[in-house]
DNA sequence: CGACCTGTTGATTCTGCTCAATCAACGTGG
DNA sequence: CCACGTTGATTGAGCAGAATCAACAGGTCG
């Protein structure tokens, strides 16, 4: 939203940026900016070097065959991405709301598979806590988890912001952008959240929140 | 079922077993035997050593704190498991139809990282596959989509063994035992399948069942 | 201002869950 | 050998929750 407003800019490339630390093994690469959905990778490019977020919201996606899709990740600063297990991407990646993307390559020398290895588990388990999400039924449970993830994830402040619109929140948590709505509304009516904007959801009861994903 | 009826015996170490071939870099170790539905490691187990199935089937699960239980895979011969980013196992793995298990340790003096990274990759690619699944709504489509998997680890034989219960099957797909139940029916009802016993499945129009998943 | 996009809300339909009964297979003990 | 209990699977009835279809509100941009 205001951040796609501010980027307006075409694809660029920004020198000198430093948000997050380099992972060890790897070399620096300048960092180019993706506008809102636009795409980084697409399904069947041939896989090799692998993203940082450095700034924005990256999200990957999958499409069935008869045209469902599928959000598997929401990435943000210092995530990284790109891991295939083939030689092709069978997902593919987009900015949501204007992201700044840095490519690492190993640097010269070394064999960062120690590091890389280390980061693709940490994205197996967040995938098998996604699993986990999408396999308990209620979509007021599937909401919740999702705020107090994402809470967490931009340290615990009170008010959340979603990067990302309702269709979005919905691929990811495998609903309707209408139950999504009406997933917010409950948590409003329940005293448990309060939505100062369109995307920037107030957490007033924090403990409940806690309470619902169990 | 009729292994468990005929490896009625305590968990015992067999030698000289190779089902499977041995990763690079990785040293042969006894093959371990676990009755249905043991436990190989706990959750909160410190992990370390990883895991290759030699016969039978292993169920990879959490629990929530509800006490759902989400199946976040299922692993034949061949297949490895116990990867984790943390130092503690945050699933557990259980037989479950009485099932062969190795240990893999790194062969002294090597650094199989880039292997263990490969085979950490499938799984991760694995695991997205089956966030589709749970993603898209349809009951008797994610049967469906068993069903075909099954068949194809299976080398595309007629008769799908499962060695599963309806209540993993569930756990697996996200519902409940009795909608297995009604999937199944449904498939039978349309001329898809033929449930020879009870965890033998015959399937009568592949293209059929393709076309379900599409 | 009007067109458009995103989000919200309402009405209706339908899928799958819950509760419950029944059945088949198997093991046990009289 | 048969009555009984247990466990897993199937089936039915009723209901709750989410999808679908549709209308509408608010904001943005041309």
């Amino acid at each position: 939203m205001h951040i796609q407003s501010t980027f307006r800019a075409e694809r660029t490339t920004v020198e000198g940026t430093r948000v997050s630390a380099m992972p060890a093994g790897m070399q620096p690469a300048p960092v180019t900016f993706y506008p809102a959905d636009e795409l980084i990778y697409a399904q069947g490019d041939t896989a090799g070097p692998l993203y940082m977020v450095e700034f924005g919201t990256v999200r990957i996606c999958r499409v069935s065959a008869d045209g469902r899709r599928q959000i598997t990740g929401f990435l943000t600063a210092g995530d990284v991405f790109g891991f295939e297990a083939a030689g092709q991407h069978d997902s593919f990646a987009e900015s949501v709301d204007g992201a700044g993307v840095r490519v690492l390559r190993p640097a010269t020398g070394q064999e960062p598979t120690a590091t890389i290895l280390q980061m693709a588990l940490r994205c197996l388990a967040r995938t098998q806590q996604q699993l986990m999400l999408l396999g308990c039924r209620s979509a007021n449970v599937k909401m919740a988890s999702f705020l107090f993830d994402l809470s967490e994830q931009q340290g615990d402040r009170r008010v959340v912001h979603l990067a990302m619109q309702r269709n979005d929140i919905a691929d990811y948590l495998g609903m309707t952008f209408e139950t999504v709505s009406r997933t917010l509304r409950f948590l409003k009516d329940e005293g448990i959240v309060r939505l100062k904007t369109i995307s920037a959801i107030e957490i007033l009861d924090r403990r409940a929140l806690e309470l619902m994903c169990e």
